[in-house]
Formats: structure tokens, C-alpha cells, sequence
RNA sequence: GGGGGGGUGGCCGAGAGGCUGAAGGCGGCGGUUUGCUAAACCGUUAUACGGGCUAAAACCUGUAUCGAGGGUUCGAAUCCCUCCCCUCCCGCCA
């Protein structure tokens, strides 16, 4: 959510931020009316608080009237039609400041000068990594994986529906694997509090990351609690210091947390639909830091090698994306994606999405720290990025491992959380 | 699920319709004093949103904020209603 200063002072700044992300022409009437709102919002506090201010004036005096045991009928007409008049300026106010809130909330952020502008055909490759295998004889991991006994797609649509899996088995384990692989190297190479979060997370925590309201229809909600699955482990540990002040020598904090994530998929479906690619309900961990203004750039450089590391370490090729304006998310001012080779399926899948939101969605969440002693608080820049997704990794691993004879290797790194050197 | 007790500033803790943006203490910051450390004493100590002044601050000024939202009242931390959270006891439960 942008500081609604913006409106008024830096309109051209948002304008060009739109421009750039290709959606000015459909924002500009939002933009045109946030600005008529912004002004008519002053102009109604204005009014409002002149009464107030009278009205106290009012109120002391008649307090004074009373201790001295004097008449004070007049003034408490008086402040009784000031009453009413505030009354009706305050619904005005909060319909004014509903209907500004509003406009805010369509507007995405302003991505940073260094993204490219426009569409996803302005995407740019910025690193590679690794020789992508030819896919010439090299099953989809949905056939390695159910010949293998590790995942079972059929039986997981009988018990939840499409979209389900179950890992069985070697599967299962591996699940197991990556969880433990992905923890021990962030939390002991990367320097990351490890995090195990709740699932279930309530309206305002929904709210603070931007899932709410407008995607409410993507998220899975509880019948009778108003508490919602989370899409992703960002969502709680985004939240952890929402409404608070930090101390600046605190800051960057880095945490890191394994989390199922759920997600409803309402419109995407028949996209990457096959095998393990998408479904309802995945495994992740995330990485989350809070930095200042500062460091916020080289923070997202670090947080995106991190997380590049685990594919380097796993030896699976990737590449590295920065996306253009127009493919960056809503509350993002910088992506990069992060996707990996699948030979079987023959596409580059994305693992990994790696984001600085500046601090749009602290000023949302309200995460403030003190720069300094006596100085005011300033909103975190907030970060965050897969480290990474476990689906499209097995499926990776399923493809890229993969022996002719049907069997997989299994990655150095993971032989000893895995137990075994090949899966058969 | 049933019953009790609570939510006040960075922290602890008073206050029970007006003189309370909030006593007192701790902590923080600035200063005075003292060979150093320490102590003592004095001062100061929030956030948000407006307005004025400004290049921008500082500053001045208004409003709001005592868990959240409504209500009563000329006036609410204080009274009423709804909700949220914490805590204790009982029941149930992995």
C-alpha cells in the first residue's frame, strides 16, 4: 500500500510507475479520483476538527461554570448542536476515507528504476547456471514417480480431489530430505532464525501481506472461525512484528520457515496442471528479512544467492530472472524468479520468486524501526523469496537424476538425509 | 464448552465522568556535580493525521489515541453494548 502522500506528492512518480508496468491507462481514473479524494479528505478533517476544537472549549468551560456552581445551559446547547454537526462531517469523513483507501489498495507498487519496463517479453535472463539436460529419453517425473512408488496422484483425487498428492514412500522421504536440507543450510550457512509458523492465520494477518481483501477468493477459509489457510509461509512471518517498533541495530533479521502452503488456484486452472506442478496444497520453505531503506537492494542479492545455492548444491540448472515491471507482482518493486530445469517436462520451472517490496507492505503491515536514538520511526523494507518450493524440485530432481534404466540418483547432498545414492 | 480475573505510554503501575496525554517508579536521552567506575541531583521522554511557518527541518498549533468497534453525555481511560486477546479453575482432547 503506498503512503497516501504519493497522491499529492509525487503523482508523477506513480503515474510513470504505472506506465512502466503497463497498466496506466487502466489506473489513471483510479489515480485521478484517489487525488479529488485526498483533497476533499483534508478539507472535511479541516472541518471536523475546528468543531472538536470547539467543542473541548465548550466542554472546559462548562466544567468550569460547574465547579463554581454557575449556570452553564447555554454552553451545553451549544455543544450539543456541535455535536451533531460532527457527526454528520465524521460519516462524510469515513465514507471520504474509505472511498481513499480503496483507490490505494488498486494501486501496485512502483517497481524500481532498475526493472525493466513493460510486459514479460522484457524479462531478463540475468544469470544461468549449469548444463540443461536434453530431453530426449527422459520420462516426466509424474511417470518416474508413480513407477517408483513415490507419488500417487490418483488415490490423493479420491481422498481430497484434483490437485492433491500423496508421497509415498521414497517420496515421502524425500519430502523429508529437502525439509531438513533446505532448514540446516539457511539456518547454518545463511544465518536464518529457523521459524515453524501457524497455519491458520486470521483476517488482519491476511490483510498485512495483501491477500486480503482483494484476493480473498484464492485463499482457503475456515467455515466457522474466520481463519484462513495461508498461501505461504510469508504470510505469518511477514506478520511477526506487524504493529511493532523495531531497534535499528536489530535490523536485517532473517528468518527462515518450512510451511505447507494452500492455495485455491480460482482461475488458473489447466495451467502447468500436470503431474506435481500445481496443486492446492504444496510444501515450501520460505525466506523472510526485514532491512533498512539502506540495504535493502543488496538484501534481496543475498536473500535471491541464498536461495540459488540450494539449486547449485542440489546441481540442478537454473537461471535467474529479473522480471519486468509488468510481470513483477503487486506489492513487489523488484522480482527475480528463479527457475529450474525439468528435461521430462521439457520447460524451466519456477522454484523460486524473490521480491523487495520496499516498504509497501510494511506501511500496510506496519513494521516501523527507529533509525536512531529519538528519531521517528521509519517503515522496514520487507523481503522475501522461496528457498525454495518442493514440487517443482522433486520434479527436477525426478527428471534431471534420472537413469536410463528408471531409476534416480540421488544428489550428493541429500545421500545422507536420504539414506540411499539411488531411488528404484 | 462452563465459571472467575485481566488488557493503561519502551516496561511496571495508579486512576473509577471534567483540573488526566494520563500520577509514581524503572528504563532512555540531555545536563550539573564528583580523581575514574559508580552514585546523587535537575531537566526531558509517544504515535498518527491535519493546519501554519520553511528549500527542507526544527518549531508553533489543532485533532485523535488508555485492547478494537459502537453507544450514552455539553464532556468518557472512567458508564453501557458487541467483539478480540491474555490469564486462572473445571470439563473435553493430540
Amino acid at each position: 500500500m503506498h503512503d497516501l502522500r504519493v497522491l499529492r506528492e509525487q503523482i508523477d512518480l506513480l503515474r510513470d510507475g504505472m506506465r512502466r508496468r503497463g497498466v496506466l491507462d487502466t489506473l489513471a481514473p483510479v489515480i485521478d479520483r484517489g487525488q479529488a479524494v485526498e483533497r476533499e479528505r483534508r478539507t472535511l478533517i479541516q472541518a471536523v476538527e475546528e468543531r472538536k476544537a470547539q467543542r473541548n472549549a465548550i466542554a472546559q468551560e462548562v466544567a468550569k461554570r460547574k465547579r463554581a456552581k454557575e449556570d452553564a445551559d447555554d454552553l451545553i446547547a451549544q455543544g450539543r448542536a456541535l455535536g451533531d454537526e460532527i457527526g454528520q462531517l465524521e460519516q462524510e469523513l469515513g465514507s471520504t476515507e474509505a472511498e481513499l483507501n480503496r483507490a490505494l489498495l488498486e494501486i501496485p507498487n512502483i517497481t524500481f528504476a532498475t526493472v525493466p519496463e513493460g510486459g514479460e517479453e522484457n524479462n531478463v535472463i540475468v544469470r544461468e547456471w549449469g548444463t540443461p539436460r536434453a530431453s530426449a529419453g527422459v520420462k516426466p517425473h509424474w511417470e518416474i514417480g508413480a513407477k517408483l512408488g513415490m507419488i500417487d496422484i490418483e488415490r490423493a483425487s479420491k481422498v481430497s480431489g484434483s490437485g492433491f498428492v500423496f508421497y509415498r514412500g521414497k517420496g515421502a522421504r524425500l519430502v523429508r530430505a529437502l525439509l531438513n536440507f533446505f532448514m540446516d543450510v539457511h539456518r547454518d550457512e545463511h544465518g536464518y532464525e529457523e521459524v515453524w509458523p501457524p497455519l491458520l492465520v486470521n483476517r488482519s494477518t491476511m490483510t498485512g501481506t495483501g491477500q486480503l481483501p482483494k484476493f480473498e477468493d484464492d485463499a482457503y477459509a475456515t467455515r466457522t472461525d474466520d481463519l484462513f489457510l495461508i498461501p505461504t509461509a510469508e504470510v505469518p512471518v511477514t506478520n511477526l512484528y506487524r504493529d511493532e517498533i523495531l531497534e535499528a541495530d536489530s535490523l536485517p533479521m532473517a528468518f527462515v520457515a518450512y510451511s505447507k502452503c494452500f492455495r485455491r488456484e480460482a482461475g488458473s486452472a489447466g495451467k502447468d496442471t500436470r503431474g506435481i506442478l500445481r496443486t492446492h496444497e504444496f510444501d515450501k520453505v520460505e525466506l523472510v528479512r526485514y532491512a533498512t531503506q539502506e540495504n535493502s537492494g543488496e538484501q534481496l542479492e543475498a536473500l535471491t544467492r541464498h536461495a540459488e545455492n540450494i539449486l547449485e548444491r542440489l546441481g540442478i540448472p537454473h537461471r535467474r530472472k529479473l522480471l519486468a515491471a509488468g510481470d513483477t507482482g503487486f506489492s513487489s518493486a523488484m522480482t527475480y524468479d528463479l527457475e529450474a530445469w525439468a528435461p521430462g517436462v521439457g520447460a524451466w520451472l519456477e522454484v523460486s520468486s524473490c521480491s523487495n517490496f520496499a516498504d509497501y507492505q510494511a506501511r500496510r503491515a506496519n513494521i516501523r524501526y527507529r533509525p536512531g536514538k529519538g528519531e521517528k520511526p521509519r517503515f522496514v523494507h520487507t523481503l522475501n523469496g522461496s528457498g525454495v518450493a518442493f514440487p517443482r524440485t522433486i520434479a527436477c530432481i525426478l527428471e534431471h537424476y534420472q537413469n536410463a534404466d528408471g531409476t534416480v540418483s540421488v544428489p550428493d547432498v541429500l545421500r545422507p538425509y536420504l539414506g540411499t545414492d539411488v531411488l528404484s
